[in-house]
DNA sequence: GCTTACGGTAAGCAATAACTTACCTTCTGT
DNA sequence: ACAGAAGGTAAGTTATTGCTTACCGTAAGC
């Protein structure tokens, strides 16, 4: 039921920029904080969204904060995705060959 | 740029319920907000959603219209996903193996 | 030991969005 | 042609949430 956490943290624009910054490597709050257009508090209050998320994890360097991606939270969301994949794909084929019938919007 | 949209829709619970169901065959409206309990309307803002975020597709069938889920969000969503995968485990890895010192958390 | 930097938390505000009811259009069956 | 069913859209309400500023704790360096 995890993944429903994960999803929901990634709708965020600004986490997900946090998110993807991460991506290029850990980073401490401050300097994430320089490359957003928002408030440090606020990079602060994501990430602890996403860590809650199970998708980044972080480490006390001292009085910095070092956060990095967590591949668990990662994991659920595409095992998730992944129940849909074959399903989708196959009643999607069917779909399309069998019913070709009728107009598919207004105009 | 679409999987934001995918992943936005997506984050909503009920939006999910609406997909999931989907999962199991294509359904007409009325059907999907029989097994849910937020209102008919409701239900086709939702299925708005999901269609303009390339999730699902639609196909009118005489008065109903029978909703499909689309593979071609889905196949945006996991490309977008997969960006993170390898990239995540091997800094992961490398962070996890380098550097043990400090208290992960206050206590 | 005191100052400074870094970052998490609290409180408050404003914008978004998920729901409701009411309405209108369109297709079907008699 | 008309009655009814199915569903998309409009307008309005309410809860959520992402942001801000202010504050506090803690580790590092002189």
């Amino acid at each position: 039921m995890a993944y429903a956490t994960a999803i929901e943290s990634l709708a965020d624009p600004t986490r997900r920029r946090i998110f993807e910054r991460l991506r290029l490597g850990p980073a401490p709050v401050g300097v994430i904080a320089r490359g957003l257009p928002v408030s440090r508090p606020a990079v602060s209050q994501h990430l602890k969204v996403l860590r809650e998320a199970g998708l980044v994890v972080d480490q006390a360097r001292g009085t910095r904060r070092v956060y990095s991606i967590d591949p668990a939270g990662l994991a659920e969301l595409r095992a998730w995705l992944d129940q849909f994949w074959t399903e989708a794909l196959t009643s999607f084929k069917a779909e399309v060959e069998s019913a070709p019938r009728g107009p598919r919007r207004k105009a």
